[in-house]
DNA sequence: AAGGCGTGGAA
DNA sequence: TTTCCAAGCCT
């Protein structure tokens, strides 16, 4: 396997986004904040939330002293809005077990609610500097192709880690550059749909591009409809009580337009089931 | 371990 | 229009 990181980390420190959370000093809580963001939404949406979330919560206290309910209502329209729960447990977590500050062990970090694999890597490594491999969907396409002459990543597998282990650098700085680098890469270049080789400084050593670039499959998941589903109806429901004042609102009129009543229903009681809402006396509201 | 979980922009 | 995709996590 050729030596990947010493151009791709040149590409990433002549070309790389400025994105708020690659400042220098940005801090350990930031980091964190945004990889809860980061999960599944894009980064030009994330932006603007990160940095509305931390002027108002600039440390885990003033997070854990606000009810969830602050933190769902907060959250917007950034989606999968159980992450802002997690980020305000995991804030309460980091309080209790870490006197208030974010922990540096990756061990520490996975015993958070709401962190796996990817997001306890990408803190010890991002806002602390420590050597660990990071793994998000971008970098498991690169890899797939460079490396593995895939088209496509298959499904994210514990392995992952150690694959990327075996391209890290040695010296913690190149590591952490590396890193982002992939994932760079992976949401610039190596995107999933119409990847832009001509500019890749890898192509050199691509293993796809080396095999002609076969079309090996795709084995990733097909996300259901999302059109009249149930997680629809769950957000109309989340959207009606985030904006209603005081964040609470007479049961009857949450979502009362929504087609399918008994759809609403639903979406009602699974999400007092997730925590993110509370029923009394016919009323309904975000988590105190 | 396979499926559930939001939302909006791009192709 | 529909489908795909986005720095995943939990059960």
């Amino acid at each position: 396997m050729p030596d990947l990181a010493t151009p791709l980390n040149a590409w990433y420190r002549s070309t790389a986004r400025d994105l708020p959370w690659r400042r220098p000093g940005f801090g350990a809580w930031g980091t964190l904040v945004s990889e809860f963001m980061l999960q599944q939404t894009p980064v030009n949406r994330v932006v603007p939330h990160l940095e509305a979330w931390l002027e108002r919560w600039p440390t885990p206290a003033a997070l854990a002293d606000a009810p969830p309910a602050a933190a769902v209502a907060q959250w917007a329209n950034l989606g999968y809005p159980r992450r802002a729960l997690w980020l305000h447990r995991a804030a309460i977590e980091i309080c209790d077990r870490h006197g208030g500050v974010v922990p540096r062990e990756v061990d520490a970090l996975l015993a958070l609610t709401g962190i796996g694999d990817y997001t306890a890597r990408a803190v010890a490594v991002f806002a602390y500097g420590d050597r660990h491999p990071v793994v998000d969907t971008n970098t498991r396409r690169v890899i797939a192709r460079a490396v593995d002459a895939r088209s496509q990543p298959g499904p994210a597998a514990k392995g992952d880690l150690a694959a990327m282990e075996a391209l890290l650098p040695r010296a913690d700085a190149e590591a952490a550059t590396f890193n982002a680098a992939a994932m760079e890469l992976g949401a610039t270049v190596c995107t999933a749909r119409s990847p832009r080789c001509d500019s890749c400084p890898i192509a050199h050593a691509c293993a796809w591009r080396a095999a002609g670039y076969p079309d090996t499959g795709d084995s990733r998941r097909r996300q259901a409809r999302y059109e009249g589903s149930d997680r629809q109806a769950r957000g109309a429901v989340l959207k009606a009580l985030r904006e209603g004042a005081g964040h609470e609102l007479p049961a009857k009129l949450v979502a009362a337009d929504w087609a399918d009543p008994r759809q609403r229903d639903r979406a009602v009681d699974s999400l007092i089931v997730d925590g993110l809402v509370e029923a009394t006396d016919g009323m309904l509201r975000l988590p105190r």
